[in-house]
DNA sequence: ATGCAGATTGACT
DNA sequence: GTCAATCTGCATA
């Protein structure tokens, strides 16, 4: 038997075949894990927002398939990255039931758990609070760039979620930086 | 303390 | 042409 530190117990893909709706509120107090090399970085996710298909305008799938986002039309688990804003990444993980042929919920927020000192160097910053509380702050932290297009999530490796803590109170809110399907209310948040 | 303008780049319509 | 997040610096009260 492995000491109870190496079990290392990922989300079945199972868990991202449902309504992006429901697995963006899932995903909720989750772990993100990042390891580079021997190093290990993780946080508990605080916030995400859902992004569908051909429903909501706000989605970058929206439209159809692009090179873009490819991703979000694949296999779910994933993930999907993107570039903003001119300097910035998004990390999403691909989500959907079979309504829908597309699907993502972007992950806004995390609480910094492992790995505090390579996130402060990674954002070239000290305060923990805002480590990760901003989507492209997260990533900067991570040190997911494109190169993280695609990777399994479901699958223990550089970039995976695994079961995390139990949640308390969910907040729904209208999602941010977006001007169409403000409507919908698929921001999700918990305090921690 | 709070808040707002400015800068930054690539994908898509 | 439009649209995205964050940091910085400067103004305000």
């Amino acid at each position: 038997m492995e000491s109870k530190d190496e079990i290392v117990k990922t989300i079945p893909r199972t868990f991202y075949e449902r309504d992006t709706v429901k697995v963006a509120r899932d995903l909720l107090g989750k772990k993100l894990i990042r390891t580079i090399g021997k190093q290990t970085i993780s946080g508990i996710i605080t916030e995400t927002e859902a992004y569908r298909y051909s429903d909501d305008p706000a989605s970058h799938a929206y439209r159809g398939l692009t090179s873009r986002n490819r991703a979000m039309f694949e296999q779910v688990g994933k993930a999907y990255v993107y570039f903003t804003y001119g300097m910035y990444f998004c990390f999403n993980v691909v989500a959907r039931n079979q309504n829908f042929a597309a699907g993502a919920v972007l992950i806004r927020g995390l609480k910094p758990e492992k790995g505090i000192d390579i996130m402060k160097k990674n954002r070239g910053i000290d305060k923990i609070a805002n480590l990760t509380n901003g989507p492209a702050k997260l990533t900067q932290a991570l040190r997911i760039t494109k190169k993280q297009y695609g990777v399994d999530l479901a699958k223990k490796s550089e970039l995976f979620l695994m079961d995390g803590i139990d949640r308390k109170k969910i907040f729904a809110s209208k999602r941010i930086g977006i001007k169409n399907g403000l409507h919908k209310l698929w921001n999700f948040k918990i305090s921690i």
